[in-house]
DNA sequence: TATGAATGAGCGTTCATTCAT
DNA sequence: GATGAATGAACGCTCATTCAT
């Protein structure tokens, strides 16, 4: 009789809201993302909302977190991929990767960095920068980070440097090609990487 | 009986009514920055501001584009200072000093980089990144980089990173002390500039 | 397999509503009684609310309706059952059962007198006194009320007399314990029904 | 240059919102009883309703406190101005002086008595109704109560008896004219003053 | 019958902006 | 200029009611 199970309504609904609220956020920004307007670009009534989502900024929150979901998605699944590569090789390939993933839906880029306020989205945006940390350090131990380095501040250093130029070149492209880009980031990670950062000095005697 | 000149007095409520919009800013934040709150702050009527700000976020605007400048300030100077001191000292140096600027006012600098909205930020951020960025770039040419370099676009990559990962420590302090920060953000930059950045090297063997 | 005929089904809900919602009234008060949240409490869909009521204030009517129902009842009860009795003991016993029949539930005494709104509660109410005072004037009649005196309108004012205040007592009590109040009600009652009403009695002299 | 003091446009812009709340109040009810529809009623925008009332319920509040206050006035006056006459020609002047008081805004009275739901409203009855007993309490002291007496106790069913029957008289009017209601009422007040209640029985021998 | 997802008018409230004084 | 009372569109959200299943 019933054609669709109740949860599968549910998800409908839900999809049909976050991806109304998400083109809202990307066409008309953050000001107008009302839930008034949310619910008119899903052809819903604005009481329909609350049904699935206890209020506003639950919706942005679902909006967010699955874009920062995929965007992370790519970018470790790349990085576990080439594991095995050498430096070189692997530094590119995950460059090349998190261009791609940030690439792919500037728009939204564009307001999740320059136009969302407030501590949700940035512990949101946290939250995926630790993970894929996390998983770079472990890449550097696999690596054979040189012994008595600190591989969570090289973790560091690196993901958020990688992740800062390719939003930049993505959100305000400097006069380059994309494959200058990817040198010079992979080029960056490596060099810092591979590099002794802190001799101290010529050794005593 | 009038005692300053109409202009004098002119900058005298712009400069009462931004700073008062920065302590708003900073004491209660982004959402409670309201034109009746500034104008309360300053002790001037709400109607009052719209004599020398034409709408809400040019107030905004101009409390944040001297916050920028400040900063940019601190960092220029900085550089141009050491300019004819030995790459490392220089780097070590000019990051310092960036960090000494972005430590200044925690408190703006989270409600800047995490509080507001719209594109206004972005594009003085972006007037004072280009600054430093030519500054960053004659630097460069002066200690001599390598022939065939691209200036441009390595002064892009090392002030953005350099910049990012300042303000990342601020706002999101990872377990290091400052010193470790900043030999880890001059080295990054270090082997950035003096490393070969494609060519393989003579194949091993 | 219908193990219950229709109508014994309709009134089942129906008990189920009114149960239910007399519970949510005197659990949460006027402003939480919701029709979603009185069918969430009976175990029953909102739409099938609107199967044994045309709206939401015909649930409340009917709740109301019960409880001054009951109270009623139990005052028309004990004055049956006292109308031999001396007049000072039938006004005490009265007034006793009255006081009882308010105290039984003061939660729902409380809604019903200071939060419902609406004329529906005001008929009902008006309903019930009618009630209580027609048998009062009767009783009045049977005790053998002076001649001439008009019963309707003694049977009014003290009706109306000894709801109000015992309902005060109840709501708002006084300092003085329950047989103080007894007495005085009791008393008020006795000297009106008994006294001289007007004439000024022989000069004093 | 200013014609109107700066309060007295506040008190103009207050008693205008006052004066349109207790109109809409009587007219459309406590339903309908809307900020917007108070303003509109007004003249006025939604906003300049909350420049003079933090919120709904103060508009409520004050028109209810005011209407409350204007019949408790008329009725202390008139007792107040009756002390010294006798017993029972002080009783209908009260009684007479309650009943006009409240016959004068009969739509206003069955609103805040039937229609006004909430703590707020009972407890500025409430109030109103210590005021009255205070000083019904006080004048019986003055006109010389039995000794022994409970003063306290007494105003307490008088006061709460009068005003009930009273608003029972305007709200739903018994068969009868306002002199005899004045007289039953006097009378009612005053056999139970001067009868004995609670004689306690024959006295032992 | 019973359901419960969907509705949508309307709520109380805010605040950037205006303009008569 | 400076004022600040007044504005009013728009917000986030609720809940009595409906109707396709």
């Amino acid at each position: 009789m019933r054609k669709v199970p109740r949860q599968a309504r549910s998800r409908e609904m839900v999809e049909r809201i976050v991806a109304s609220g998400r083109a809202v956020l990307a066409r008309d920004g953050y000001d107008l993302f009302s839930t008034n307007r949310v619910a008119e670009a899903a052809g819903v009534s604005p009481g329909s909302l609350y049904q699935y989502f206890p209020d506003k900024s639950a919706i942005l929150e679902v909006i967010v977190d699955r874009y920062l979901q995929e965007v992370s998605d790519r970018v470790t699944a790349a990085l576990a991929d080439q594991l095995g590569k050498p430096p070189a090789e692997l530094a590119r390939g995950t460059v090349d990767a998190l261009l791609a993933a940030i690439e792919a839906d500037p728009v939204l880029l564009r307001v999740v960095h320059e136009e969302l306020p407030g501590r949700q989205v940035v512990q949101a945006r946290r939250a995926m920068e630790r993970r894929v940390r996390e998983l770079a350090r472990a890449a550097l131990t696999l690596q054979g980070a040189e012994p008595g380095r600190d591989t969570a501040m090289a973790a560091w250093v690196v993901v958020h440097a990688m992740e800062a130029l390719s939003v930049q070149w993505v959100l305000d492209p400097p006069d380059a090609t994309r494959e200058q880009v990817v040198e010079e980031l992979a080029g960056l990670a490596e060099n810092y990487l591979s590099g002794r950062t802190q001799e101290p000095g010529p050794a005593p005697r």
